[in-house]
DNA sequence: CGTTCCTTTGAATTCGATCAAGTCTGGTGG
DNA sequence: CCACCAGACTTGATCGAATTCAAAGGAACG
């Protein structure tokens, strides 16, 4: 048994001026005062189970979702059943933008982990932004991140060896587990092969079969979800278009 | 020789409260008199010309890009010299957003053919987005729905079936066709085959491939870059997930 | 009217999907 | 504490669809 969890209560309580995302999220460049009406509007659930939703294909959307601790993926119906992983989203990530144009939300959101999440009204969100000069500049620009990861998506999927686009969804989460602050070169993955397979566009086999080539190649150690980069260097070559 | 370029002319004037693209654009419902400080952002070039380039991969975003006639594809280079098309704009849908985030373009805009566009420098639309309420909601309306058009891409290059990818792209095109007011059951691609692939993630002779197949299907028919599309029933139903 | 670019078609090859067993892991209850 | 169990992962063999290589037909444009 554990001592208890105050901590977790108390880490609950923590106001977007102490959070340790701040730098990533919604106040980015904005002056403390601001960031107050901002954390006014924050509303923080209770922690997210492995696999609950945090919204469905179809609900409305009134909200916008930013993970803060834990990992979530957000994953399309194909009407007949088969479900496809659209996205990963790491602590700092906005969630629910799916829907900021026709209003319903096209994907549902399941937490791959226990998780935290800060939920943020559309509504007064647009209000406060109109006012806040920086806070409307800054949710374009947390906007345009979550689009450029979509492209990113886009671009690990054009890639036609299963082996380069497994290459590149490891460099990708590299990057953005270092611009969490964490290590970017040994990481643990927080989705399961099956994931991996739909968000890239293969089956689990073929995922599997292309981390032991990779390791056996040299450039990175794997034992189940625990990932190590070993060459930096080749990596971004076979990044950057060099086929192998 | 034709009589004279003097309706284009007429045409490069005219105002967002006369375009007919008005209600696909910033100016939704927003009132005539807001509709005018939209109008004055405005800048209308002159004709972009066939394979010209509207922004550059790397460049400073400064403004916003609206195709108002014609169509263009976004690339984005692949450092190798490989390029990969990220996606096609019709008429009404905005450019430029893939800046958003870090203010720097990741892709070129290329027109597919003759077009005429409309730029509304960044800033200035911020500014009175700030004071019109209507004009805010309205701009995350259409990044929205080009969020939506990114997240379609995706789901097409999630089908394992060539076949399938392409279907699933005639639909999408048709259904933007629809929405432009145009006869989404027949029209005229405005891409080469080699675009298609490249936007699909597939080579250019499986493209080819896959059209004759559908066309032996009975599902279209085509002709060069004329397409007619025969089965909405059975066209939908092959969209919504049965593989065949 | 010829040249260039785009498109189609064919034959051979390759890479990933599929089918089919196993192995490993963490968690549960005896 | 150990045995068992279910879910996740790996590995092998076969098959099929898309790529590749090659060539020729068609459309557009000066």
């Amino acid at each position: 048994m554990e001592p208890a969890p105050v901590i977790d209560l108390g880490s609950l309580r923590r106001s977007c001026a102490q959070c340790s995302l701040r730098q990533l999220c919604l106040p980015v460049g904005i002056g403390a005062d601001d960031v107050d009406r901002i954390d006014r509007l924050v509303k923080r659930r209770k922690p997210v189970a492995r696999n609950e939703r945090l919204f469905h294909t179809g609900s409305a959307m009134n909200r916008l979702y930013v993970a803060r601790e834990g990992a979530f993926k957000t994953v399309a119906g194909n009407e007949d059943g088969e479900e496809q992983v659209m996205g990963f989203h790491l602590p700092g990530e906005l969630m629910g933008l799916d829907a900021l144009g026709t209003g319903q939300h096209r994907c549902d959101a399941i937490a791959l982990e226990t998780a935290q999440v800060c939920e943020v009204p559309l509504e007064d969100l647009q209000r406060v932004a109109a006012e806040v000069p920086g806070l409307q500049r800054q949710l374009l620009r947390v906007i345009g991140f979550s689009m450029g990861r979509d492209q990113d998506h886009l671009e690990m999927m054009s890639r036609r060896q299963a082996g380069d686009r497994v290459m590149l969804f490891l460099h990708s989460l590299s990057q953005r587990f270092e611009g969490l602050g964490r290590d970017g070169a040994e990481f643990s993955l927080p989705m399961t092969r099956e994931d991996i397979g739909s968000y890239l566009g293969l089956v689990i086999e073929t995922v599997s079969r292309s981390f032991t080539k990779l390791q056996d190649d040299g450039l990175i150690a794997v034992r189940g979800r625990q990932v190590r980069l070993l060459s930096a260097r080749r990596l971004a070559e076979a990044v950057h278009g060099r086929t192998n």
